[in-house]
RNA sequence: UGGGGCGUCGACAAGUGGUAAGUCACCAGCCUUUGGAGCUGGCAUUCCCAGGUUCGAAUCCUGGCGCCCCAGCCA
């Protein structure tokens, strides 16, 4: 993956890497790390931070880890840190051996704490939960020092020893950094370190019952992997002075931290808490649900790992809070998309279409081209008959203005067939629902040109009736109805009702007989679909992924106005 | 003056004292056996505002204004 360093953008932290290595900071190596807490699937979001953390390290010839911050127990699973895995490996980026976790580091981090009490900058605190809350006082005022503040090294040793060997209760005492309680930065307020938490973990099992708080081990693992570079987001901007203050009072390898804004989508969230809610309240049916900004979710619904990794270069790093149009995610999508995806063709609300001068038992294989984007895709044989379906919207019984489909009287081509023209209208006689239209083609336009010349505004799709398969088509929107989701004071209640929309009855050309799970299709004037996991032998089930821009519904619109 | 950040087109985003890149979106046209794709053109006399320094300021200085983050024994 070598993304050439002259065609990508520049952004700052490039700009700061690129001075380190002239200046040969940390002998010109640049490592670096993606360190996600498996406590919930990877999103959109993650992955701009994987190809940020993997991208730099793969520029400047260094390296990336992948290490998981599994200091919390309570929150984290096997089944997150698998599917994490899953994703960056997806996505197309590799950590080599250097697969971490937090959890490696317990022991170390024990004796990092045990140093600071030594020195006199660590205490064991009893106070309680709701105590420390109250001594730490407000953003504007000053916090007070907690009264077991100045016990003595060798109390606050014993203490945290039997912290650590399970003779205290949950919750009922802390190991505290002592730093400044009327600091204006609130993480300077003596932080907690170390709190007692009889939890089983991951990996680590009933090992521990004391864990180290998060801002205590995230800047002492990425000492211990000797990260030069620490990439993070803005909200962690404030912990820094507190990373330098262990890193600085321990006298360890001291990585450089540099923050960039998130990634904020429009018309999605983005916070696994309420992604979560999503997922276990039903709106969704789980974390890969196609509407889902999940990368899984993302998968499923059809994206590439290209045209993911192509955004995150597109969009940018820097500083400033920005909402990222999802226009740009979708764009993205279709550009590799339609490099790459084969046309086939489907119908998604079939209208009966019977060609009443075409043999009664004839069947014709016409050569269709796979991917005009792409010679070396080929073609392939589409069998044509007397019958066949058309896509309803493409008739109109009062054509409106600039509509070229099919209509009364009029002539059109059939993609890679014949012209045929319109004859006849049948309905049914109760409802008014128009059942079939009977054309007439002509013979001498195979192929879809007229040896005379003669021209067509419009091109349909269509399946022959008796060759097709059946299919299920999934059509989704946008999740929210609003652009910023988080605005609302319930982030539900602008869940967008329609966004998925089921599509029973479609029909599909015979070639896609077979096509496998993940396998990515232009359906022909609709979009870009891929072959969902559901699919069985007999029912084929598609997920649009994308649709193509059209232009008719923007007329359309124009017109309705 | 609690602390920390950020303000360049509708949305992203370069630019780091020499006279506003690029992309998405949008608009117009060309082309087209996908109303797709592609191609061409248009789209910031101005960089949150006001002063100042300078031959010259988005870039430097001063003062405002606006927005975001922080009071988990979460990460």
């Amino acid at each position: 993956m070598s993304t050439s360093t002259s065609s990508s953008p520049s952004n700052f932290i490039r700009n700061i890497i690129e001075e380190d290595v002239k200046a040969k900071k940390n002998n010109g190596r640049v490592h670096t790390r993606f360190p996600p807490e498996p406590n919930g699937y990877l999103h959109i979001g993650h992955a701009k931070s994987i190809c940020l953390n993997f991208g730099l390290a793969a520029e400047y010839g260094g390296l990336c880890n992948l290490r998981f911050d599994d200091t919390n127990p309570t929150k984290e699973e096997v089944e997150y840190v698998e599917s994490i895995k899953e994703d960056v490996r997806w996505l197309g980026f590799d950590w080599g051996d250097r697969l971490y976790y937090a959890s490696d580091y317990f022991d170390q981090l024990y004796q990092y704490a045990v140093q600071l009490i030594k020195k006199g900058k660590a205490y064991v605190c009893d106070l309680s939960p709701d105590e420390i809350r109250e001594y730490r006082g407000t953003l504007k005022e000053p916090g007070k020092n907690s009264p077991y503040r100045d016990r003595s090294v060798k109390e606050n040793l014993d203490l945290f020893e039997r912290m650590r060997a399970g003779e205290f209760g949950d919750g009922s005492r802390v190991l505290r950094a002592k730093i400044d309680m009327a600091s204006g930065n609130l993480n300077m307020r003596d932080p907690v370190i170390y709190r007692i938490l009889r939890a089983t973990h991951h990996r680590t099992g009933d090992k521990w019952c004391v864990y180290p708080m998060y801002d205590f081990t995230h800047c002492l693992s990425d000492s211990i992997e000797g990260i030069t570079h620490s990439i993070c987001t803005l909200e962690f901007e404030d912990h820094r002075p507190l990373y330098d203050w262990f890193l600085d009072e321990l006298k360890v390898f001291h990585p450089q931290q540099i923050e960039f804004a998130r990634l904020n989508l429009s018309y999605t969230i983005m916070s696994k808490r309420k992604l979560l809610q999503l997922v276990e309240e039903g709106y969704v049916s789980g974390w890969d649900d196609p509407r889902m900004p999940t990368i899984s979710g993302l998968r499923r619904r059809g994206y590439t790992p290209e045209s993911i990794r192509n955004f995150s270069e597109r969009i940018g790093v820097a500083k400033k809070d920005s909402m990222v149009d999802i226009a740009l995610l979708e764009h993205c999508l279709r550009q590799d998309l339609n490099k790459r995806a084969l046309r086939v063709m489907a119908v998604l609300h079939p209208l009966r279409v019977i060609i009443d001068n075409y043999p009664e038992n004839q069947t014709e294989e016409l050569e269709a081209i796979n991917n005009p984007e792409d010679p070396d895709a080929g073609s392939r044989k589409i069998p044509f008959s007397r019958t066949i379906y058309i896509e309803r919207e493409d008739f109109r019984e009062d054509p409106p203005k600039k509509f070229f489909r099919l209509a009364p009287g009029r002539e059109v081509r059939l993609k890679h067939a014949y012209f045929i023209q319109c004859e006849q209208v049948i309905k049914d006689d109760k409802t008014g629902e128009i059942v079939e239209l009977h054309c007439t083609y002509d013979p001498k336009t195979k192929s879809g040109s007229a040896q005379n010349g003669r021209k067509v505004k419009g091109t349909l799709h269509w399946v022959s009736a008796k060759h097709c398969l059946p299919a299920e088509v999934r059509l989704y929107e946008r999740l929210f109805t609003r652009e910023n989701p988080d605005e609302d004071k319930d982030f539900k209640a602008c869940l967008n009702p329609n966004s998925l929309e089921t599509l029973k009855s479609c029909r599909v050309e015979p070639s896609l007989a077979g096509a496998t799970p993940g396998s990515h299709y232009q359906f022909l004037r609709h979009g870009y679909f891929c072959v969902d996991p559901d699919s069985t032998k007999g029912q084929l089930v598609f997920n649009r992924t994308v649709s193509l821009r059209d232009t008719w519904a923007k007329i359309e619109k124009g017109q309705n106005k």
